[in-house]
DNA sequence: ACGCTATCGATAGGAGCTTGCAATTGTGAG
DNA sequence: CTCACAATTGCAAGCTCCTATCGATAGCGT
């Protein structure tokens, strides 16, 4: 799934909804392929292939192997949230784009028109054309922006040795491996 | 590499002030170090440790290693370019911020005052301090852009099977893993 | 019900990075 | 200059995320 296919995303609204693209588009509907989709239906947000293996018992290979022919297919997009696996997620009601927060791993998930103003900018000035659904937009949510400032010059600031490590507790926003 | 450490950039010009800082904070000057660093300030953009490894006839894990401490003193920074391995930079004259083209690889460096008012409009309306030094900001450069909406609606565009993958021409902009 | 072939699970493999460990080598003290 | 000790090294194994191969299984059109 390394690269991000430049597929038109399909449109639907209902498990069934997406089970008729797939069949319209020739592709067979085995039990591993229903029980994914389902799963991805299930899901609040983006969910790693390991994740949906694990749940649903399934050959971790054959999880790929169906997301990417799902995301081939227009019916899935994945994002790469910092470090850690690729997260897939389902476009039928339209791509999200998404802001991500390296210091505890939050996930603002936003539509693309609140973007737009920031993508005119970008295209004015540089030329490119910016989406944020493959790679978000990366920074400091305002909590740990905050911590942030604050621990700004503190007495360890010189002895990187002991770094405070805030990158592991979790502000409860958002869990993409677990969906 | 995995993370990014918040630690302040120390300043240097030159490989001998970037040496002097390596030793005011206690740092052994082991012949490999001298050599990765030699081999950064050589490079005109972001390496891998992997290429720097195998310029320096070097242990790839030694190399890591180097990175890192160098990185946790604040003399060096890592960035994710799309897919493929963290390429590592020296910062001695201020960290610089990316534009990555997902089409084509390029790379256009931007200094960080290019970007506030970007920063400023993405804190005002969701409250994230955003930095694209660790992870640039992803889109298509002007040339992929053009091309983009010239095959939008192409004839294939209904066929995943046969992608057109214009992924692998390079435009001569940067060739980030080879220095 | 049958047969074609898409899809499956299992397994091996590759890229990128990390860790454990014994051998080596900077470095500061004497 | 020499010594000793800890920092650093190369090597090898290992980890995570993902891809490829392959014989077996099971959708799906007829």
């Amino acid at each position: 799934m390394t690269s991000a296919p430049q597929v038109p995303t399909l449109r639907f609204e209902t498990l069934d909804g997406a089970v008729a693209a797939m069949r319209e588009r020739g592709l067979r509907l085995s039990t591993p392929r229903r029980l994914i989709l389902e799963d991805l239906f299930a899901a609040d947000g983006p969910v790693s292939a390991e994740y949906v293996a694990r749940r649903l018992s399934l050959d971790v290979a054959s999880v790929y192997r169906n997301l990417e022919t799902m995301e081939r297919h227009g019916l899935i997009r994945h994002v790469h949230l910092g470090h850690g696996p690729g997260l897939y997620v389902l476009v039928g009601r339209g791509e999200r784009e998404h802001l991500y927060c390296e210091g505890c791993g939050a996930v603002r998930t936003v539509e693309p028109e609140e973007l737009d103003s920031l993508r005119d900018g970008v295209r004015e000035r540089f030329g490119f054309s910016v989406r944020f659904t493959h790679f978000p937009i990366v920074g400091l949510c305002p909590r740990c922006a905050a911590l942030e400032t604050v621990s700004d010059g503190a007495s360890h600031a010189a002895d990187p040795e002991h770094q405070h490590s805030h990158g592991d507790h979790v502000h409860s926003h958002s869990h993409p491996h677990g969906g």
